[in-house]
DNA sequence: GGCACGAGCCCT
DNA sequence: GGGCTCGTGCCC
């Protein structure tokens, strides 16, 4: 009899062990990796099959064993190392193993995609233009067919009956050939030539090294904004598909990939592109395409780690101080960085993470030698840095001046705008008001679901920006009844209003989450304003990313502390990275560029060393900070979620586990504290925060407690936040 | 996740 | 006494 061990896919955080199933004669081909229909229960679920074993008919279970029903695809889904990374995922992360294996398809279940075909008709033998003088519709497509090769039938103005014929004449051959949707395959390859600079070659070299050494190595990658990253990232592609292995690339957003496509498509064939806007059917044929051999390299968002990718020896992390790369809202809640540097070590690969403003956590290690600095300092070409001058909104407000623009940032644009150069400007909330106020007892107009301020936008409505819950505006206080309302706070559309009232003649493009919908929202409005349709390009912090637009020569960052009034131990380099990245999208061409950074607290580390662009400064004064409060990257943060109906049963289960913990394992941890959302739709949240040198031991006390089992724990391991 | 089962508490 | 909610264990 031969018996499989089977990972059930429910998402339950109790279902943690593999379930035992018998292997139908008719199904005895399956292995590990297959994907399976089994009876669970009452219902029928889809399963992983783990293991497969023979067993004599006489071994019996304490269980009665049932059969698996069916397979789900022809062939295993899962290699091995999908499977081995799955388990180190749900061992590290603490989530059920289902979960895990999950990231690794291209649908939240295992859902059967049928392939799409479609009919192509190519040439079977040759033809005399004499035989088809009275068929000109006949004549017309064997002629096409001889210039062309092959022709898809569809959309094509070529009747049945016509085909028909030739088919049976022996003319034309139909084959069914499957269709692959590469959403990706209009883009048009950018090449750009360059000689390398000192500075990326060494790093290339560097790298090298490891690569023809095939053994695991991290490496730093500290590039100043167009000091050529990209570049660096393609020779490392070329060194290791010549070794005859693949490459992963990761970008922390789906706006990202398009470009940095383009740009390895002037170099590559076998480039196939993954993350989360792809629909299923197409994600699926990716995998196939992968699976075949067919592609080299991936790029993509943090999905792209979890394909069935066999052989790497490169894998990038493009921005890798992005807070994007932490899944946040599901289990597992992972940290890509982490992942990807763990599938690096299972491949002997090298990993290189890139930015212009590194992560302490990063920057910290390569200054211990646990990975590799490599450092470019110049931009390519020697193109100069911007100049970057910052405004004191306070001095603005003083000498009258009320509105969201600084007098000397419209006349920079004004000046840019008369040269006919480009412009971004950074404002990082969308909608018009960002907070509605009673100005008579404060009270803040809040997301009936979660809590949360919510937006004031343009069309009239509230909106909750992280429920995306409606709501009409107030026009009497409902705590206290006065009338007078005030809507606060500059979003992008009041922006834009004002860009309009000063630069009555500017053409402007707003980009942010309501602008952008779509596969290819944001590329559309790049694609705009990269052909000059429009002078001005303003928005949320997508406008500051990776991106690389030729005309723009200024750059304004407004509200550029606001990010220093969350209470997050980020919340500097966060600041830091973003007026960084903003100002090194001006004057990236032979034009020189200047920034104009509007704050209210210009005496702060983050906004001071983001105007002189000086990582080393920063991360000098930030690091002291980082180890006096005992955060990152003197520890790991380790944070726990209490959730209950009833605000006593929440608060209270968490004191006991805190109580526990601190006899049991260390006196670093903190709370009970409410958590940012203190209650999500009826349901009190509070939060542990663990801080801890040594990771294993705090899993194994969550693991003795069982809370990883429990519905009403969220276990956040490396969390972005703090609350 | 979903279902069954038992304990504890409200209704007429 | 019946019926409801809530916590808990189980699914091979």
């Amino acid at each position: 009899m031969i018996i499989a061990d089977v990972c059930v896919n429910v998402a339950a955080n109790s279902v943690r062990q593999n379930f035992t199933y018998r292997v139908p004669e008719r199904l005895k081909y399956l292995s590990a990796g297959w994907r399976v229909v089994i009876p669970f229960g009452a219902k029928t679920l889809d399963g992983f099959v783990m293991e497969v074993q023979e067993v004599s008919d006489a071994t019996t279970f304490d269980f009665e064993l049932k059969d698996i029903a069916e397979a789900i695809d022809k062939e295993p889904w899962f290699t091995p190392e999908m499977m081995n990374a799955a388990r180190w995922l749900s061992e590290f992360y603490l989530c059920p193993l289902s979960m895990a294996m999950g990231l690794f398809m291209p649908g939240r279940r295992g859902k059967r995609i049928s392939a799409r075909f479609e009919r192509v008709l190519t040439l079977a033998k040759d033809f005399d233009e004499q035989t088809f003088k009275k068929s000109p519709a006949r004549l017309q497509l064997l002629r096409l067919l001889k210039e062309r090769g092959e022709l898809r039938l569809s959309g094509q103005k070529v009747s049945a009956a016509t085909v028909k014929a030739l088919v049976e004449a022996g003319y034309v051959k139909v084959e069914q050939r499957r269709l692959t949707r590469d959403s990706y395959a209009e883009i048009k390859p950018v090449p750009r030539r360059f000689e390398l600079t000192a500075e990326q070659v060494t790093a290339i070299e560097t790298v090298e090294q490891s690569l023809t050494a095939r053994r695991f190595q991290g490496f730093l990658l500290h590039g100043v904004t167009g000091s050529g990253k990209t570049q660096v990232y393609i020779e490392l592609t070329k060194i290791t598909r010549r070794l005859g292995r693949r490459v992963i690339i990761l970008v922390p957003e789906i706006a990202l990939t398009g470009q940095i496509v383009a740009s390895f498509k002037a170099h590559f064939d076998g480039v196939a592109v993954i993350h989360s806007r792809l629909s299923v059917a197409e994600r699926s044929e990716t995998f196939q395409r992968i699976r075949g051999g067919e592609v080299g390299i991936v790029i993509g968002a943090r999905s792209a780690l979890f394909t069935p990718i066999e052989n790497v020896g490169l894998i990038v992390v493009d921005e890798e101080q992005d807070n994007s790369y932490k899944q946040d809202t599901t289990a597992p809640r992972y940290r890509a960085c982490v992942v990807a540097e763990e599938f690096a070590k299972f491949h002997g690969a090298a990993i290189v993470f890139g930015s212009a403003t590194p992560s302490v956590e990063n920057f910290y290690r390569a200054t211990r030698g646990e990975l590799i600095l490599l450092t470019m300092p110049r931009r390519v070409l020697n193109n100069p840095l911007p100049v970057v001058e910052c405004v004191d909104m306070r001095g603005e407000l003083k000498s009258g001046n009320r509105e969201v623009l600084s007098r000397a940032l419209v006349e920079l644009l004004k000046k840019t705008l008369a040269d006919g150069q480009q412009a971004i400007i950074l404002l990082n909330r969308r909608g018009w008001s960002t907070v509605v106020m009673c100005r008579a007892c404060g009270a803040i107009a809040r997301c009936a679901d979660c809590g949360m301020p919510m937006t004031y936008h343009a069309d009239g409505k509230l909106r909750c920006h992280r429920c995306e819950v409606e709501a009409e505006p107030p026009t009497v206080c409902p705590e206290c009844g006065s009338r007078h309302i005030k809507f606060l706070g500059t979003g992008t559309e009041k922006l834009e209003r004002a860009l309009k009232t000063f630069l009555p003649s500017a053409r402007v493009l707003r980009m942010d989450r309501d602008s952008t919908g779509g596969k290819f929202g944001h590329k559309k409005i790049l694609d705009a304003f990269a052909a000059h349709e429009a002078d001005i390009l303003f928005g949320t912090q997508m406008v500051a990313k990776g991106h690389d637009i030729t005309g723009v020569t200024a750059v304004g960052v407004l509200n550029a502390d606001s990010a220093l009034s969350f209470a997050n131990f980020r919340a500097a380099e966060n600041c830091f990275a973003l007026i960084t990245q903003a100002a090194g999208r001006a004057g990236r061409a032979d034009l020189p560029g200047k920034v104009i950074v509007q704050a209210y607290n210009v005496g702060a580390a983050a906004i001071r060393f983001g105007c002189e662009q000086s990582y080393e400064k920063f991360f000098a004064s930030e690091l002291p900070q980082r180890k006096e409060a005992y955060f990152p990257p003197f520890c790991r943060l380790v944070k726990l979620i209490f959730m209950h109906k009833d605000e006593a049963k929440a608060k209270d289960f968490a004191k006991t586990i805190r109580d526990a913990f601190r006899a049991e394992v260390s006196k670093e941890i903190f709370g009970p504290i409410p958590a940012a959302i203190a209650n999500l739709r009826g349901v009190y949240r509070f939060v542990l925060l663990i801080k801890t040198v040594d990771l294993p031991s705090v899993r194994n006390f969550l693991l003795a407690h069982g809370l990883h089992m429990r519905e009403d724990i969220i276990v956040d391991i490396d969390p972005t936040t703090t609350d």
